[in-house]
DNA sequence: CGGTTATTTCACGATAGTGTCACGCAAGGT
DNA sequence: ACCTTGCGTGACACTATCGTGAAATAACCG
């Protein structure tokens, strides 16, 4: 599936240029003219990407920024933020809100595609499909469901996007720090030891009546999800 | 511990402005004034993050991040770049080589450390094909897991780390305090002897139902991982 | 609101891994 | 042969790390 872009700018030539350059290169665009309109299209359209104009009429893009990670959904899309030039303060708050880059109006648009390339490039993995299978493990993105050998399991949203995350990656080994970083969001702080727990839940969860074990513990390492065989 | 971060920049100055503040935020600092200086302090340091200038006597910033983008030891070392005003051609190019990010000159100090803190939340995910292969051993860092004719083997982290800076340089030989130094770390104190019995250890576990010895004990010198044949 | 469900942290026991030592054998020199 | 030095390895005390139940919070949902 192509990456899916959120673009959020009010003045329309430049949100129109955004999405004419964005769509030549492959991806899937949406735009919101404001702040409003971003978080519903973000709610239901679940970008890979969000592009953020920071002056918004209604809602200031900092705002958008803040609501777009403290929603679950949207916890981990990257978020690069327009900035007007000169507007250090801006950035900077916009960084520590959870923006992952921004860029200076008026900018290049080369060398915008080659920044949303960058973070494109960080986050990768996750564009797969919509359904990750691993062994007699299924994942279904767009039911929120999860089977095992056939039987419906059921997990807790956190549970479900370690597997997730896991099973976009068979075989590799993630620290608890990378989990946490994948899984909860750069921006929270919560004990490393938290990921143990979860990874103790969805064992129960998984290996309900089953005998093989598909999470490796990899001591002093981390976890990883290995397929049976 | 504490991040370790390696300054790369010219101007004396601005250099020491930097190592002055990132200590304030509590990361360790090295400082190299030239590409060359760079790279060797880049080898032996093993940072965690490093700040480049992208202009440089002797050796170009671009050919240093490349060097390092290629480099084993830093090839998921973020690298932020510093640029002049106005120079867009090199900041595309920079990030295109691997860099993660770039600050234009003259910079708010506040909006570097931003940038740094930014950066330092992602480790860069390491990147698929980073195994080591020798005669019939087999050592993957991305699923930790190591073969011998095709069968697992099971280490501990130590005998794991071992090996593979063993298996780095296959067939020269390093001495006790190398290995400790490498693989322990320079920090901590333990007997020499010490290496003997991971060694031990890690032969057994590599050795089991195999005749060949791949690990070559060179007296009074020390030990070297040599391939069959 | 009240009840439910999920999340996080803590503490404790179980277990795998680590560093030292000591003893015996092996290698090398004279 | 004999002595010296270096290496291999079993044993053991000590740590670090992991799994998990339970308790305390926080989020969610009518």
């Amino acid at each position: 599936m192509t990456p899916h872009v959120l673009v959020v700018e009010d003045e329309e030539p430049i949100a129109q240029l955004l999405k004419y350059n964005l769509e030549k290169e492959g991806y899937r665009v949406s735009v919101a003219g404001d702040g409003e309109e971003a978080l519903l299209l973000a709610d239901e359209g679940k970008p890979d990407l969000v592009v953020l104009d920071w002056m918004l009429p209604k809602i200031a893009g900092i705002e958008v920024c803040r609501r777009l990670r403290s929603a679950r959904e949207s916890r981990n899309t990257p978020i690069v933020m327009l900035t007007a030039r000169g507007d250090e303060g801006d950035r900077i708050r916009g960084l520590d809100t959870g923006a992952d880059d921004y860029i200076v109006k008026p900018f290049q648009m080369s060398e915008l595609l080659a920044r949303l390339r960058a973070v494109m490039r960080r986050i990768r993995p996750a564009l797969a499909d919509d359904k990750v299978a691993a062994g007699d493990v299924t994942l279904d993105r767009g039911s929120h469901r999860v089977k095992r050998a056939g039987r419906d399991v059921h997990l807790g949203p956190t549970e479900f996007r370690l597997l997730e995350y896991l099973m976009q990656h068979p075989g590799r080994v993630f620290s608890r720090e990378q989990l946490l970083d994948a899984v909860w969001g750069s921006e929270v702080y919560v004990e490393a030891r938290t990921v143990d727990v979860h990874i103790g839940r969805l064992r129960r969860a998984l290996n309900a009546g089953q005998e093989f074990d598909p999470i490796r513990t990899v001591r002093s390492a981390g976890y990883s999800f290995d397929a049976e065989g």
